[in-house]
DNA sequence: ATACTAACTTACTAATAGGTAAGTGTCAAT
DNA sequence: ATTGACACTTACCTATTAGTAAGTTAGTAT
């Protein structure tokens, strides 16, 4: 992609983690690259359309995640959490998930946004329940039949703490992940001892 | 209180849960109301005044959930569900928990607002906390050995899940309510037979 | 009747939003 | 040398935002 092009994507996407879609505007993107609005209008005609640009990286994103957590090599146990940290990582203290951003502002996203942004929800907990799956099959995994429900648990969880984090302080992400993991391991145990 | 100053305050708190702090205007609630966005004004000097009514009314319905909660004739077991359904029943399917949606805003609001908003999310997680507290007393919860990091891990989960549900539909509330029930019981009852 | 107050309305301001039209400078291909 | 595409800028438009100042109306107390 043109150069230009993905550098206001990024910064779009940095946005949206700090304030929110609604909440950024042309004029913000425009000075942190110190050119004019007008510009930004050349390479996304209407904010809809750079949101939606926003979107189709936002899943690329995931899917290279999903893919590079399948192949890498390390015990199926920690991949969930692998999968993940990689991803909380990528998110700053003063910012929240950007799919939750585009969750908060849902009601007033253009449609094809809104399409976009509840494809994306829905694949995020697809995808970890696939890696629940896998350790499910090695018989490591009973916390629980259902890795769907129990996806959508760990996301939540996950999505929520990271919200809750920039208003009360960092410990609150580790406290939830420790949380996540010590229920995985201790049924495991206490069921196998 | 005054009826048309406390009427102004729930319609807002309405707008919060559906729209946001930021994304709500006078003239939304002043047109709803079939009055002028000067008369909202003639109650609420300044938007931060009605943001700070509307916290200042939270912080009232936490506190007496709780209250009631406490002394309500009902098993110390199903103390923390009731204290979460009886707060998440009053968010309709197309809008999030208010506390959440000031946390979404939260880089925009008003200092004395992030306050607000700050001490509301720790005192929430604290009154389950203590609830939870109640439970282990009676030797009934030995999940975790420290409630406030399960507090902290049930309420992120369900106000993930309440912005969850109104992307993706009403079923992911109540899958995750009852993936957090199950693991209270399943390693309850595991330790236990 | 007068004065006072609560609850407004009318009419305004300045700032910011998304968006557009027309023009400018730079470069590469012909 | 000319054309044409690319990446802009200048200058504008309309709508919406929070907020203000001044006037109006209805009811109440004296």
């Amino acid at each position: 992609m043109e150069n230009r092009k993905s550098q206001i994507i990024e910064l779009a996407l940095r946005n949206i983690r700090e304030k929110g879609y609604l909440s950024f505007s042309y004029d913000d993107l425009a000075k942190e690259l110190g050119v004019t609005k007008a510009s930004i209008h050349y390479h996304f005609i209407k904010k809809e359309d750079l949101g939606l640009a926003v979107c189709t990286k936002l899943k690329e994103g995931l899917e290279k995640s999903f893919l590079n957590i399948e192949q890498a090599p390390i015990n199926s146990d920690d991949k969930p959490w692998e999968f993940i940290s990689r991803r909380a990582n990528e998110i700053g203290n003063n910012e929240v998930c950007p799919l939750s951003s585009l969750q908060a502002d849902y009601n007033f996203l253009p449609m094809a946004m809104q399409e976009s942004v509840q494809q994306l929800s829905i694949m995020e907990i697809d995808y970890l329940a696939k890696i629940l799956d896998e350790i499910k099959k090695e018989g490591k995994l009973e916390i629980t039949q259902d890795t769907g429900a129990f996806a959508t648990l760990i996301i939540s969880s996950i999505k929520g703490a990271l919200q809750y984090r920039r208003v009360v302080g960092e410990d609150l992400y580790s406290i939830v992940l420790d949380q996540l993991k010590l229920l995985v391991k201790g049924n495991h145990e206490v069921r196998h001892k």
